[in-house]
DNA sequence: ATCTAAGCTTTCACTAACCGAAAGTTAGTT
DNA sequence: AACTAACTTTCGGTTAGTGAAAGCTTAGAT
């Protein structure tokens, strides 16, 4: 019995090179995002179970190698040296390097926001952020994320997904956070978007996430035409169109995604 | 014997609370940076010491949990899932909040590329960076980390240490490495400078880092006076000569800094 | 085609070090 | 001053992390 079926409701797949009181710690990390930046030792226990000492244990040693710094009245936050991991992180991608000149390209000429993101888990993770001069933008940048179901970059990435990969992504998910007026309120209703998208080959997001945003995604490939990640183009709603992101906007978009893709096939 | 003395050439002050299997894979972590995006499992072994079977454990509960990821050939890199926690650093950090409007103010006034950074062991690591269209800039953004002691942030942040600070942080350093024209080559020759540097209270770096590159760093103050980070002008050398940097664009960069001084004692 | 070796994966037995209950400390509150 | 909540420290039992050594797999050399 190698796994596979063993999934009744206990969570077990762990591999048997898992190094526990490592995991842990990564766990502990994996905590801090966008909304949440600082924690305290007592929340750190209530949110992962964790019994305090351990956790005591763990927050001294990731304060020690600088991961975690902590405040004199003992509020922890994500040590600075981390973003020299995400600066590696970013460095080291071989997408985000080949996406770079496209997207400046598309963003000057369109004079538009454009982004470059990933699927991870059920949230888009930025991975590049051409922001334009518009007043009123979702407040992302390089590293944010956000629920994929309210993006458009996200539920292209979500339509590409098996059946069973999507349910294992958001099969669970309540679909009551505070999101924008047009926001999929329903699994069902999910789904006929994401049939939509597949049909199309592109997805338009009208203020879904909220009021007064609007975006155009379409797909990268990688080689074997793997889709590997997301364009967009975001706009303020008062400025463009439903009809206007699906016109020029989406054209420019995908002849960058093109030029994208011949980058990644050819390395 | 509580250490302090302990240290005679064995490098173990260790606080009694660590956890060795969770500092050994946050080791691993820290290998990676701007110019090492990338290893395999054979390296980390030889960068740490560490035998492969654990070397092997480690790599696969960072990969299970998003912290690296490997390609089909074994060639590990930093998860995107890092940028996260990056994110999450720089939402947290005041500083980087505080001086956010006056370091875009400052950009905008003088046309310049401008800087924020702090001291991270003997690196200054970048925590903002405003671009200017200068063709010729260093290859820097947010995360990086350059050596202190050949970038004029670094300077300031270092000449404001204790004696005893500056030995631990630079004491064993070659001056061997590949920099600019006019870099610091003796810990004498640092030493003259950074006397220099509290005397003026900034600090002026002339094509050190490299040919063509020339800035100038004043410090930003936080509650109590104390020193927590440098904010530059970063100009090529072909627009501005040095006595330009010391005349109005140290002008408007104090006023910057004693600008988010203030917001920082604000709080 | 066969050999070689380097890099990676797996096994195994030992014991170091991780763990959490419980006790101790500190600081803020009624 | 008693009380409470949050954090720190101690301590012994036992787990689970460890590295030697043995397999495996792949790629390059002969």
């Amino acid at each position: 019995m190698t796994a596979t079926t063993a999934s009744t409701a206990d969570e077990k797949p762990a591999n048997q090179y898992r190094i526990e009181s490592l995991a842990k710690g990564l766990q502990v990390l994996r905590l801090f995002d966008e909304t949440t930046t600082s924690l305290k030792l007592r929340d750190i226990c209530d949110l992962t179970g964790i019994p305090m000492p351990t956790a005591f244990r763990i927050v001294s040693t990731l304060e020690e190698d600088g991961f975690l710094d902590r405040s004199p009245e003992g509020v922890l936050q994500p040590g600075l040296s981390v973003l020299t991991l995400g600066s590696a992180a970013l460095r080291g991608s071989s997408l985000v390097g080949v996406s770079e000149r496209p997207l400046r390209h598309l963003a000057e000429t369109t004079g538009e926001t454009v982004n470059l993101g990933v699927l991870l888990g059920d949230q888009v993770l930025y991975l590049a952020r051409l922001k334009n001069a518009d007043l009123v933008t979702a407040n992302v940048q390089v590293g944010s994320t956000l629920p994929a179901i309210y993006t458009s970059m996200g539920k292209l990435l979500l339509a590409n997904l098996s059946p069973e990969q999507l349910d294992a992504t958001i099969g669970t998910h309540s679909f009551t956070g505070d999101a924008g007026p047009n926001a999929v309120s329903s699994r069902a209703e999910l789904d006929a978007r994401l049939a939509d998208i597949r049909k199309q080959g592109y997805a338009i997001q009208d203020q879904e996430l909220a009021m007064g945003l609007r975006s155009v995604s379409v797909p990268v490939f990688g080689s074997g035409q793997v889709l590997v990640a997301a364009i967009n183009i975001a706009v303020s709603s008062s400025r463009h169109t439903v009809e206007t992101l699906r016109g020029p906007l989406l054209e420019a978009l995908q002849a960058t995604a093109a030029d994208i893709s011949a980058r990644l096939r050819a390395l």
